[in-house]
DNA sequence: TTGCTTCGCTTAATCGTTAAAGCAAGCGGT
DNA sequence: ACCGCTTGCTTTAACGATTAAGCGAAGCAA
């Protein structure tokens, strides 16, 4: 490895001077730094991380801890804010919290014992991360207090309800997976407080949930909100079990805009969220906390973005469906 | 932050003692290394990665490039490497290379430039990952000769194919998603082997490939086998379009088991990857390398498992399908 | 000429850890 | 009593980069 002496000793300088060069900070003469940049270059010269991180405190290195990665979501995260960080020279170490709470304490001692300047947290569901020796980003949702940056879940709740009630649809059923998630919450919460006052809309989780969607739609139910596109999926295949039609007979809607989603058919109306800006976001207030910038507390709500598909259209006529 | 000097200082001792009795190495007496352990415990030591890693030379960090995120396989393969790496006390850095190939020779050398150890590299399809300055272990298909560590894709493939030809299907329709994909080839080349003698199969590939699954299934096939699980959904969205039922009328199998198999209707035959062993064994070589252990050149074929559920049944008995 | 600045570079200290080498004390053998 | 060996600790010098401080030389003013 060529370090700053062997540019030193070749071109008959101090290390110092080297150093002021490259970095550009001190007082060195233009045909000298030049020279100096020149024979870095083809020396393939790169600096030693490990000593500047030494030197300066500072490792370059974000820690990112997520929940368990079966919601394919998460990757699309972090993949963004590994792209995100590296354009302002930062890199990204995951920790996963394997679906524990306490693993997800585990993994943030670990990254901070590893050096992070900083670490992203998308907090496992109904979880709270607890305060760290360096500069925390929670990326959750609206109502969760400590959430600094999220999609606006409650709103993109609101888009799918807004847009089955201006197809008509008045009696409608909720599909959640899990009541303990905040996100869910509130992109349930979104959807209820979007419908008309003479709608009528209620909830079911999970698996119970979806089973009892049949007799839902016998009811009178025309169209299923979930909040996810996997319980979409999950929701349709019961659906066309009980011999109804999407969206013939039963309009259907799910949230995150997972490649699942068009490869269904009918292809899914669903909600995505604006991952880039949030990255960037996230990205932007963690640096300037990291900076020890004053960094407005004042938490960030990215918007979400309807995408209307074949799954929704106009309620049925017949009230009564046979299964 | 609390260093080795200030323990030293604080017991009197010298540094150098210290370190020994913390690493364990050095000589010095029971006694005062239990004091110094202790010291260490309460005092909130923790050893500042940079200053080692600058000694020995050593980070303790891996990087990963993976090919885009979307494939959903990906993300699990991503957990379970920072797992594996975490116990052998090693971090793992990410950097997604976009799904561009020129982006993959980019991360590849951001993460050397940042200092890792090492890199595991899931290689874009068709792209080969070109040799870097530090040991690189390419996790891939058994056909490609750079790959070091892999799922037994064409095993798989056997499986799937095995499991069909003994329910008794003998013309059956293939779906590739790429046909530049080592792993796809792999998969179908193991597929198209298993096959017995008077079966006859044939290869159709993305979308196209789809689009043309009805006319096979009039044409005579009775089960479709795909390359991935998304293809798959995408396989049955079109043949229920067609009015074929699955597994009535045709039997249909995925690759991966993803979520979304078991959410489907009917449930997905599908098969998956060992995603812990593989992890174990490229983390095991990329250590062996690092040391400079010799290292068994010889790639590893991991072993892939059979999911058999409600998507594969007997071929249908009427050799003509009214679509 | 003296005094003051600015320029351009060097010296040296430092970050926290490691490890080779050194050194005093104690012990056993002859 | 003397030599050599082990034990237990210290001294010292790195690793590579950064940066405050220092120091000649040159430039300018008086």
């Amino acid at each position: 490895m060529v370090s700053i002496k062997h540019i030193a000793k070749d071109l008959g300088v101090s290390a110092a001077t080297v150093s002021y060069a490259l970095s550009g900070k001190g007082r060195v003469s233009r045909a000298l730094a030049e020279r100096i940049r020149a024979r870095a270059e083809d020396l393939g010269y790169r600096p030693s991380v490990a000593a500047r991180a030494l030197k300066t405190g500072r490792s370059g290195i974000l820690g990112l801890v997520m929940p368990d990665l079966t919601n394919p979501l998460f990757p699309r995260m972090a993949q963004t804010l590994a792209t995100v960080a590296d354009s302002r020279g930062l890199g990204i170490l995951i920790a996963d919290s394997r679906g524990r709470a306490d693993e997800q304490s585990e993994a943030l001692r670990r990254l901070v014992g590893r050096g992070v300047d900083g670490v992203l947290v998308i907090p496992r569901k109904g979880s709270v991360p607890e305060p760290q020796p360096v500069p925390m980003i929670v990326i959750n949702t609206a109502s969760d207090p400590g959430s600094a940056v999220s999609a606006d879940h409650a709103g993109g709740g609101a888009l799918v309800a807004g847009h089955l009630a201006a197809l008509g649809h008045r009696r409608i059923a909720i599909i959640g997976g899990d009541p303990v998630s905040e996100v869910q919450r509130d992109r349930i919460a979104g959807m209820v407080a979007a419908l008309p006052p003479d709608a009528d809309a209620q909830t079911g989780w999970g698996d119970a949930g979806i089973a009892a969607l049949a007799e839902r739609v016998a009811a009178g139910a025309t169209a299923v909100m979930t909040t996810s596109d996997l319980l979409a999926l999950r929701a349709h295949s019961e659906l066309r079990r009980a011999g109804l039609n999407v969206p013939g007979d039963v309009s259907l809607t799910g949230f995150d805009d997972l490649p699942l989603a068009t490869a269904m058919h009918p292809s899914l109306t669903t909600v995505a969220q604006d991952v880039r800006t949030i990255a960037e976001h996230a990205i932007e207030m963690i640096t300037a906390r990291i900076a020890g910038e004053p960094g407005e507390d004042c938490p960030r709500t990215v918007p979400m973005r309807l995408i209307c598909r074949e799954s929704t259209s106009t309620p049925r006529t017949n009230k009564e469906v046979q299964p």
